[in-house]
DNA sequence: ACCTCCCGCCATGCT
DNA sequence: AGCATGGCGGGAGGT
């Protein structure tokens, strides 16, 4: 099934940049068209042929390019190896060159690690998504390709995507898919990453360490029991180390299941060691420090070196994630011992507001307990820190999450065949290359949108600051952002709303529960879709939307329920909304029919149930915490996706490739049927679906009181399933909620705000603009040749984009761009490791760049 | 000699 | 049983 499906599945992005290529690739390669055929299986890998493929990619030899211009490091070595072709700049020549070698030459050549590098493959696999992929395109990834593409071993890959799934950059969607997200919820993650950080206490469980470390340097142990101590207070009564992963979205929801396994894994790893960044105030991190925080939690029992040492390994492999992600930058602090390896946060500076810091805010950080609880209700849901389990969900529920997860994944499977559906709607889009310059130009528009949202973030922050979870306010935060840029974008053209489905939203979600608000808000991002910012709450929002959406009417009654429902019958129907059930009709669709099937066929009440389940699941959780982090974050994500969707169908036409949609259902997690539906509709709305369905409960209460009519409006078909009894549930939520919501857009002040605003799209702008492909790679980092193209669409679009966000763009924004480009601006300084000269065109980033490298004690890299 | 960290064995767990 | 994941640590390349 998968196979096929995966056959079916295209990434498009790839595809189409591989494609593109592809004439090329093939006659220069082979790996191209091995690739292709092979998708199929998914057996494990086989090793990767060596190198000598050259290069498959051929076509991406534009990426590359990028990605060299990108990554000086990369250049360096491929330089260094000679191998490189600055025009080229692709290291896979050498995978020529070694085949003309004799073995001694060839290994040579090859050989070096660092060509192997994580980091330089990271570098590559990234090169080969944009770093806002349109949501409209299938954005699937599926991991035996890219290994072969890449000449690497799948496990390669794993450590990879583990570390971008830590930052929900990708999610899993199924056996050897993954879906891309890129960095549209980069800020959102990070912010609440920051915010669970702050909760464990991390900047001080690091001053302890360094306390303790002048006093005794090597004695971890000691340090530890002392830290462990800490942590265990900051952590949680429970004493459990925070393993828990954040999820935020739904996106993590399969990786709990996936994670059965650890939690140690390096997904939590990753994002603890992210937090570290994000607490610290130099946002300098040793390798020694990570790696006893992350032991002390987890252990303070043995700590070994034998386990220091592999907790620095592990620590390695993240870093050079991260590294190649722009986030971090190696340095060296030079400390009394000697220097010492160490890394510095080059990413995007959160706004403490927007992360966690604002919800944390309203407890006093003396309280810890205090904090905790509210934490754990808020964070808990997101991470599960202090619970035993180290998701968020309660271990009954994670029972149920998996199987929840398997529907979902053989949906996500499944989507291939609604794909094909939806396809032949929106065939039109995705795949054509004409499409793909819209997608491209959406990606565009969504970066700026982003940008934009991250102000837009901040304020619905504020708003939820005023509700009562802190962590939530955070995770809704960004959400919100990213719902709101894409509802932002006005694209859809629509608009009038705007105001109302912040507002709306957030009033409501804020008062109650984490959980709960978080889900409102996202659903009224995504019915705000339009909107713009929040600023004028009003709740009416909807109706807006349900003009929008032409389905929209449907939706509006039962928005909440439809969620559920919409999936299945969504799906089907994209067309049809109103039926609920359909299983039937649900499964004809396609895989979609095995979503449907799973859900659909089940229909209604299986869905339903299983929804409910999943509600009740999440409810506890909520109880204990869950709801709504995830899922809310997801919504954001969704709700970003359903700009881009938007802006694709602007571009398009206005309408719409259900593909897109489909794909970014998948991601919310969910319902693939709500994306089609979206895709009929408004994507936002689709979104909006989505995450009821994932978070259904909560968010389905959430739809009902604040704006349904959106949510209606997208979705025509909701399921009803979410118990009745859920929704009553969240309604009482609801009104235990005060919705004293702040509507006011203001960014934060933190950053820059405002103003900076206009930077961040002028970059993206620019970039596109100008050399676009450079632009675009510094800024954003897609390398993909394609975006070129893109950009020069995607400029007409920025320009639109741009109105909307205006509000909104926070200082986060603004930060986020400096940062961000931080690659480029870290050359300055000329030694810096990651620094990215070539893409430079970042202006910002040199600014910057020397506040970096003063921070840092000392610096560089090799 | 130490820092990095690649490589791939092999456990784990799902199908 | 087979395959997908991914923990883990030996040991080698780099500096």
């Amino acid at each position: 099934m998968e196979i096929e499906k995966e056959n079916l599945f295209f990434e498009p992005h790839k595809r189409g940049l591989m494609k593109t290529p592809l004439k090329e690739s093939t006659k220069a390669n082979i790996v191209l068209a091995e690739i292709q055929p092979d998708f199929g299986p998914l057996t494990t890998p086989t090793k990767p042929k060596e190198v000598s493929q050259g290069e498959p990619w051929t076509p991406t030899a534009n990426l590359k390019m990028l990605i060299s211009a990108v990554s000086p490091e990369i250049r360096d070595r491929d330089q260094k190896r000679g191998l490189f072709d600055n025009r080229n700049g692709l290291p896979e020549a050498k995978d020529c060159l070694h085949e003309h070698l004799s073995g001694d030459e060839y290994e040579k050549s090859q050989p070096s690690r660092k060509e192997k590098s994580l980091g330089l493959l990271c570098h590559k696999f990234l090169a080969r998504y944009p770093d806002y992929p349109n949501p409209a395109v299938n954005n699937d990834i599926c991991l035996d390709e890219v290994a072969e593409e890449l000449n690497v071993e799948r496990r390669r890959i794993y450590d990879i995507v583990n570390v971008l799934e830590s930052l929900h950059m990708v999610s899993r969607l199924a056996k050897n898919r993954y879906t891309w997200h890129g960095r549209h919820n980069l800020n959102k993650t990070l912010g609440t990453l920051k915010s669970v950080g702050e909760e464990n206490k991390y900047a001080e469980q690091i001053m302890m360490i360094k306390k303790k470390e002048n006093e005794q340097e090597f004695d971890f142990i000691k340090s530890y029991s002392i830290e462990d101590h800490i942590i265990k207070s900051n952590t949680g009564q429970n004493g459990h180390p925070d393993v828990c992963f954040v999820e935020l979205p739904g996106v993590e929801f399969r990786a709990a299941s996936v994670n059965s396994r650890k939690d140690k894994s390096l997904r939590v790893m990753s994002q603890k060691f992210v937090m570290l960044f994000l607490v610290s105030t130099p946002q300098i991190v040793s390798l020694e420090i990570a790696a006893k925080i992350l032991i002390g939690e987890d252990h303070v029992e043995d700590l070994d070196k034998s386990k220091f040492k592999t907790k620095i390994r592990r620590l390695y492999d993240i870093a050079n994630v991260l590294s190649s992600l722009n986030l971090i930058k190696k340095v060296h602090v030079t400390e009394e011992r000697g220097r010492k390896p160490a890394f510095k946060w080059t990413g995007p500076e959160i706004s403490p507001n927007t992360s966690g810091s604002s919800p944390v805010m309203p407890f006093p950080t003396s309280d810890l307990e205090v904090r905790r609880a509210t934490k754990e209700n808020c964070a808990k849901n997101l991470f599960s820190t202090r619970g035993k389990p180290n998701f968020t969900r309660h271990p009954s529920l994670i029972k149920l999450v998996k199987s929840i997860e398997n529907d979902r994944r053989k949906i996500n499977s499944a989507p291939s065949s609604p794909v094909k559906i939806n396809k032949a709607e929106s065939s039109q889009n995705s795949t054509s290359i004409p499409s793909k310059m819209a997608q491209l130009a959406a990606i565009c528009k969504m970066q700026l949108d982003e940008q934009s949202g991250e102000p837009r973030k901040k304020v619905k922050v504020q708003l939820a600051r005023p509700g009562h979870c802190k962590p939530v306010a955070p995770l809704d935060a960004p959400a919100e952002l990213e719902l709101k840029a894409p509802s932002l974008i006005q694209p859809l053209g629509v608009v009038p709303l705007i105001p109302s489905p912040l507002s709306s939203a957030v009033p409501v979600i804020l008062p109650q529960a984490p959980s709960g608000p978080s889900y409102a808000i996202y659903l009224q991002p995504t019915q705000a879709q339009a909107m713009t910012p929040p600023q004028g709450l009003s709740p009416t929002v909807c109706p807006t939307h349900s003009s929008k959406a032409p389905g929209s009417k449907d939706s509006a009654d039962g928005t909440a329920n439809d969620a559920t429902k919409s999936s299945a019958s969504c799906r089907p129907g994209s067309l049809l909304p109103a039926p609920e059930k359909p299983g039937a009709k649900g499964r004809n669709r396609e895989t979609a029919a095995e979503r449907g099937s799973k859900r659909a066929s089940t229909l209604e009440d299986s869905v339903s149930k299983k929804k409910l389940k999943e509600d009740l699941k999440g409810l506890e959780n909520v109880s204990a915490t869950l709801f709504p982090s995830g899922y809310l974050i997801p919504l954001a994500q969704c709700s970003s996706l359903g700009a881009e969707s938007i802006l694709h169908s602007k571009e398009n036409s206005g309408i719409l490739s259900p593909n897109h949609r489909i794909y970014s259902s998948p991601i919310a997690g969910v319902i693939p049927v709500t994306s089609s539906e979206l895709s009929a509709v408004n994507f936002p709305s689709f979104h909006v679906t989505p995450l009821k369905l994932m978070v259904s409960p909560t968010s389905m209460a959430a739809v009902p009181v604040g704006n349904s009519p959106a949510l209606a409006s997208t979705h025509p078909v909701p399921v009803q399933n979410p118990s009745s009894a859920i929704v009553n549930f969240t309604l009482q939520h609801l009104g235990l909620l005060s919705p004293s919501v702040q509507v006011s857009a203001s960014p934060g002040p933190g950053t820059g705000t405002v103003p900076l605003s206009p930077r961040t799209e002028s970059v993206s702008v620019i970039p596109e603009n100008a050399s676009s492909q450079q632009g675009r790679a510094t800024s954003s980092d897609s390398p993909v040749p394609g975006q070129s193209q893109l950009n020069g669409q995607s400029v007409a679009v920025t320009g639109a984009q741009q109105p909307i966000p205006v509000t909104p763009k926070g200082s986060q924004l603004v930060a986020e761009s400096f940062f961000r480009t931080p690659g480029g601006p870290t050359k300055p300084t000329g030694s810096s490791c990651m620094d990215f000269d070539g893409a430079d065109k970042t202006s910002f980033g040199t600014l910057f760049v020397p506040q970096r490298k003063l921070e840092v004690s000392t610096e560089d890299v090799h």
